[in-house]
RNA sequence: GGCCCCUUCGUCUAGCCCGGUCUAGGACAUCAGAUUUUCGAUCUGAGAACAUGGGUUCAAAUCCCAUAGGGGUCACCA
């Protein structure tokens, strides 16, 4: 039975790179049918805290990835390592050191030479007589990484261990200790590092870096996963959107890459608005209720059909849901703000005021303000006036809107309503247009 | 610096293990055209890569070696 785990040590959010190991980890047990374990390697007790143990399972679950069995603490395992510690100091594999004051447990390193065959990389030699005698148990009784991971991993019966390729460099210690416990060592499967767009190594610098922040960004865990996937991993064919059923199916390690990947924020915010559009909209307002209350919106005044009508037009427009409001905030309130250079450049003319004037007209005289009969309404404004609709579209729609660019005129107004709209229309002709009033 | 790992379009990658089907495929991005009430979306098309140098072979992106470049690691951190 095939038994892998996710152990991050909880001195820091939930990454990027974290969550790639622990989704490639838990594709692995669920192709083979296996048990994904968590386990919390929080042996530093200056630098870990729960507060991060809180996010990374938070990140986890929000992710879709479950766990079988854990969280495991070797916090609370102390008991376990140091029976192995007195094995190997009465074996005398391993020895009491002091430095400054500080007793520590050290292990005697072998100098022969270490093997193995990563399941990625194939074989890896290590000249052991260059790797010094490592602490095992700190002076403060808590165990190193290296003797917790093989302890645990051990008596846990791991039997593949997928981790990132910054540990290469520790398996050779590790694989003296199985050696020196008598232990089977599990197979290794060394993960390359996903770095940031330019290449160096994924940092604050590059933006946002932990789970936590694409999730307040608006990314979808979907597509978070899908994207991360990729990024190292290909299903073998042509295809790019591949469901979680789809990689549970087609996840190996045979096709797992070993060059390190860069992060492409650019192909995460599209394959985000390929899953967008693939998500309910009832799904979608509910998703995006948060972000509207963040921004200020009294969602629970707002009408559930309506928000659902809008989600729909904006459904092939915004890549990430806190984009959405960015795009529709000016259906949301009743009072706009005009921007002077838009303002000068599309409503100050004597032509346009004529021409909004008569729209304002001919808008208050309908019954019905719905999209066809809005269509209807303005091509016979233009018509009447002799111009092409492309005259009035762009000044309309900056008097309705605020701005530049929006969904299609006719839907836009037909969801902000005949009152709002002709406000913002009267609003706009007597403060921008020099002949205007009503 | 020692040791270890890596190297296909700008980016993610397919192909490499099992040399010929590769005039190297796809996706994102870019550019052009179409469409259009703006932007976007959509459709069509284009440009864009086997790091370099040696081998091996009838034949190399695919195998071997060297060089260069990038990364990781050298803690009583994990």
């Amino acid at each position: 039975m095939v038994h892998v785990r996710f152990s991050p040590s909880p001195t820091g959010f939930l990454h990027v790179g974290g969550a790639r190991t622990a989704l490639y980890n838990w594709l692995f047990a669920r192709h083979h049918g296996g048990i994904f374990s968590l386990r919390i390697e929080d042996t530093d007790r200056q630098r870990s805290s729960e507060e991060f143990t809180k996010d990374i399972m938070a990140g986890l679950q929000w992710l879709g990835l479950d766990w079988d069995k854990g969280p495991i603490f070797q916090s609370q395992r102390l008991e376990t390592y140091n029976r192995y510690v007195e094995m190997l100091l009465s074996s005398g594999k391993a020895y009491y050191s002091e430095e400054e004051g500080k007793k520590a447990v050290r292990f005697k390193m072998s100098d022969d030479t270490l093997e193995f065959k990563d399941l990625i990389r194939g074989t890896i030699t290590f000249d052991a007589s260059l790797i010094e005698d490592f602490v095992l148990r700190k002076a403060d009784g808590f165990p190193t990484y290296n003797f917790a991971c093989v302890v645990d991993d051990a008596e846990m019966k791991i039997t593949h261990v997928i981790r990132g390729d910054d540990h290469i460099a520790n398996t050779p210690k590790q694989l003296a200790l199985y050696k020196a416990l008598e232990l089977e060592a599990p197979k290794f499967a060394h993960l390359p590092m996903i770095l940031g767009e330019d290449g160096a190594r994924l940092s604050k610098r590059h933006g946002a870096t932990a789970v936590k922040e694409y999730m307040e960004l608006g990314y979808l865990p979907d597509a978070l996963v899908n994207f991360i996937a990729l990024l190292g991993w290909a299903p073998g064919d042509d295809r790019e959107l591949v469901s979680r059923e789809e990689m549970i199916k087609d996840f190996t390690l045979e096709r797992v890459g070993s060059t390190s990947a860069r992060f492409n924020k650019t192909k995460l915010d599209w394959m985000n608005s390929q899953y967008i559009r693939q998500t309910p909209s009832e799904e979608l307002v509910r998703l995006l209720k948060p972000f509207l209350s963040r921004a200020g919106v009294n969602v629970e005044g707002v009408e559930e059909s309506w928000l659902k009508r809008l989600v729909e037009l904006y459904k092939e427009r915004f890549k990430t849901l806190q984009d959405f409001f960015l795009q529709t905030s000016f259906f949301f309130t009743e009072e706009i703000e005009y921007q002077p250079e838009v303002v000068d450049k599309h409503l100050k003319s004597e032509e346009i005021t004529g021409l909004l004037h008569e729209v304002h007209d001919a808008l208050s005289g309908l019954e019905e303000f719905k999209k066809e009969t809005l269509e209807g309404c303005l091509r016979g404004v233009v018509e009447r006036k002799h111009v092409g609709f492309g005259k009035l579209a762009q000044p309309l729609r900056v008097a309705i809107t605020g701005r530049t660019v929006s969904a299609g005129l006719f839907e836009t107004m037909e969801l902000l309503g005949k009152e709002r709209t002709l406000k913002r229309l009267s609003h706009c002709l007597h403060t921008f247009c020099r002949a205007g009033s009503i």
